[in-house]
DNA sequence: TGGAATGTTGAAAGTCACTTGAAGGTCAAG
DNA sequence: CTTGACCTTCAAGTGACTTTCAACATTCCA
């Protein structure tokens, strides 16, 4: 069986080893095993809940979405419909973010199509300073609440 | 001529009252006229520079971005060629980003189908922890410097 | 064996772009 | 004269880290 200390831990799943310490010290680790001389030690399973940290995180979920998701028991039905919901709210989320970035991805294609970068006086800045002056006032119920 | 106290102008802007105090602290804004009783007031060209700057922060822009695209002087050419490459590095951003997101977005889905909730034993929940198991140790190369 | 390089420890401060809260001052309407 | 809406400053909180610090531990090489 493997044990390892935390730095090829953090090597082996991607998490630095401040992090590491990080996550035990906000409670989605265990605290570690220590050695005689006080290091951290890392098994299978350690790097197993680190993996699937970094995978959650990797998908933009909150620490907390996260620890929800590994509080979990894939035997009881109420977790299942939990995990169910929290995959499903996530997507959600995703999908909103997608639609705001590809309005974006045009905007500053419309943009950088006015300018190269070469000319005398420059169109780029004039649009963005007459786009600023022809946004409007603000929709009453859009704050969009990112947490990416 | 307008002249507007803070929260006329939060609202003709969409920028919060404490978030325009904010970035006059920041120097995003130069410190506000004053009326006798210290209140701030506002004019046109401060509402353009508002919502100059909130169309940035839309379009995902640090406040460093958006300070230099304020120090921009259309008329200098070296200055045509920083707001082009701002532009440029911003929407190079903004599509790294997608990518990623639609990744994210496929790998959700395909999540999301193998469980609806309603399983005695949950798919889903197995299925995350395959795959946590299943990810690569870090490619060299890839940490993802996310701003946003 | 000595000494440099590397790894680990904890705690604290910094990051970004805000938001929230406390404690008070100003002003118009009822 | 009080109520309530607005304004003021300053400090602290947020999330998910990263950076910096100072002090040990271990390993490597001559």
């Amino acid at each position: 069986m493997t044990v390892l200390r935390i730095g090829e831990a953090a090597k082996r799943t991607g998490v630095s080893a401040v992090n590491i310490r990080y996550y035990e010290k906000e409670g989605l680790l265990a605290p570690a095993a220590r050695h005689d001389n006080d290091y951290r030690f890392y098994g299978e399973a350690d790097l197993h809940r680190l993996r699937f940290i970094r995978m959650c995180r990797a998908m933009d979920m909150s620490l907390d979405e996260v620890r929800t998701l590994l509080a979990l028991d894939g035997r009881k039905p109420d977790d299942c419909h939990a995990a169910a919901a929290t995959i499903e709210a996530h997507l959600h989320h995703v999908r909103q973010r997608l639609k705001e970035l590809r309005a974006l991805e045009k905007e500053l294609q419309s943009l950088k199509a006015v300018c190269d970068g070469q000319q005398p006086r420059c169109n780029l800045i004039a649009a963005l300073h007459a786009q600023a002056d022809a946004s409007l006032p603000p929709e009453p119920g859009s704050h969009v609440k990112r947490h990416v």
